[in-house]
DNA sequence: TTGAAAGCGCTAACAT
DNA sequence: ATGTTAGCGCTTTCAA
């Protein structure tokens, strides 16, 4: 059984598959009988409107595609959650493609969201070194998250303003008596990474401590990576705490340290980055630097849906420290 | 600018169109010269082909359509995370819509996923009362997942065997002495609510335990539900253990646990559904029931891209207990 | 009030 | 080896 067209209903009843177009927008100009006759008899026939034609006819594609590293880790699963919620009241569809922080894949979901006629793509760019040119998106319009790709920042971008929090952080954990603090974050081909790390060396200075370069550990932002240096810094037995500058880091040192600390007898102090649910439901609660995901959303769907030319080309969002 | 089409390549070219599009799929019926200029042009152009174009000709889309309660959860972020990674494997699209388990928007993402013409759709059956009919998808292949929508389980499903599992935990708890067994699970408008029940009473059964009406609480599948009961059992102090017979309610039991148990001195035993990886970072480890996510959503690509049209209709992934 | 024609981007099937 | 035509589903424009 094939598709069921406006010119099948036309053929089925006889008539014009202009008239049945007409009828199906409920154009005054047929009469009200035929109308609800062409109407009812497209009901039964399970007709829907090809959005394919329409967006053939030069239409607006209702298709906002969305760029992830992934969408486990709990941050990226909140966003992802509230963005398709709010295009389901759009009435947008949402296509989701995970990059695993790769610029090939990355650049491959580019291509087949152009190729659909995506008209926004809102996406967490990967980490590209400087020799590696920015990603091509052609003319969708696209919004970089948390991040910013490449050297062009001419992208309308939603970021999070995490300097202070960090900061915060770092002095916290001093007049706790901290002396030997331990950072894992992203490394310098992430934008993030070079305003975290920033972040972590200014906080240290102004709590007077002095951060040797073992203490700071900086590579891809990958749970795995977060893991193996919060081992490594745990087994060098000198950091009494660990200060994390990104969400996936912060999972992967987190499940070091919680299967260290629990094998021995020693106790580190924990700040994470990102707040998924269950860092309230570990131990007495996990301290971390929270982001405000729903906010981020929301903030990208506007962008996406104000018709706006000339918007706001940068939305900026503060992180909060929470002390558990 | 607008977009870049085999006709706007030939214009520039001076040439036909059709001489465009067969140097663009490296027909061997132009010229070497011609053809390679013509890519060059394409390149620099930067064309992309039409998807829309093509599957108005006829091709079959490349899109596949998931819909979920939602993807906060682990195991539905698990479940879209594999998912997503095998599509873009095979170089399919996937567009996800969130259900958060109500009829109406259910059937609303399956109506714009029939406007794109998407070929299958993988779906957690959003629970329907006997009143309801099932839900409408067209030509569209639907493969259910977990759950059986509607009466009409003529749809290919992927499920899960959890019965051993739950009866194991029921009589596991026994042993341990607990006699005051709670159950937290579906209501009977979900066909694994009805199971999973079925099951639990029957691992009662086996261990010789009456349990009463009250320990006994199923309502809708959210993790509001699951944290409002497990509050209401832990409140009446009668129960030993508490366990739980689905994803949400799972960790919206566990909250409660965690909660009550942390301000008052007194435990509960608990058994969830579902395993999160914080499962294994809350105190010891949180005993669970562990459904293999990996393994469905291979199975659920594996139907989709199997053009096979007589294929097994049903799989079924046996859960395991697991014990921390 | 209804119908016919044209065009969106692309390719199979015919010309040339 | 290259060009022309037609048609996928739909609506806008023009004709009856």
């Amino acid at each position: 059984m094939s598709r069921v067209t406006i010119k099948s209903i036309a053929n089925d009843l006889g008539i014009s598959h202009m008239t049945v177009s007409r009828a199906l927008s409920n154009s005054p100009k047929v009469q009200k009988e035929t109308r609800d006759a062409i109407q009812k008899r497209a009901r039964e026939l399970g007709y829907v409107k090809s959005a394919v034609a329409m967006v053939m006819r030069g239409e607006a594609p209702r298709i906002v595609g969305l760029l992830l590293p992934n969408i486990v880790n709990e941050f990226y699963a909140r966003f992802a959650n509230d963005m398709a919620t709010t295009c389901e009241l759009h009435s947008q569809q949402l296509i989701i493609h995970l990059t695993n922080d790769d610029v090939a894949i990355e650049q491959q979901a580019l291509d087949r969201l152009q190729e659909v006629q995506a008209t926004s793509v809102v996406m967490v760019p990967a980490p590209r070194s400087s020799d590696q040119g920015a990603p091509i998106a052609g003319s969708m319009r696209i919004i970089e998250l948390i991040r910013q790709g490449g050297d062009t920042d001419k992208n309308p971008a939603i970021l999070v303003e995490d300097g202070p929090a960090i900061r915060a952080a770092v002095l916290h954990l001093a007049q706790e008596g901290h002396k030997d603090i331990a950072y894992i974050g992203a490394n310098r081909e992430l934008s993030s990474g070079r305003t975290r790390l920033e972040a972590f060396l200014d906080g240290a200075k102004q709590a007077g401590l002095e951060i040797p370069q073992s203490m700071i550990q900086t590579g891809p932002p990958s749970f795995a990576m977060g893991r193996a240096r919060a081992k490594g810094i745990i087994d060098a037995g000198q950091a009494t705490a660990i200060l994390c500058g990104g969400f996936e880091i912060s999972n992967g040192a987190l499940s070091a340290v919680i299967e260290k600390t629990t094998a021995s007898e020693r106790t580190i102090s924990f700040i994470g980055y990102g707040d998924p649910s269950f860092y309230a439901w570990i131990d007495s609660g996990v301290s971390t630097i929270q982001v405000p995901v729903t906010e981020l959303a929301h903030c990208a769907v506007e962008m996406i849906t104000s018709s706006d030319q000339q918007q706001s080309r940068r939305a900026s969002f503060s992180a909060r420290l929470v002390i558990r």
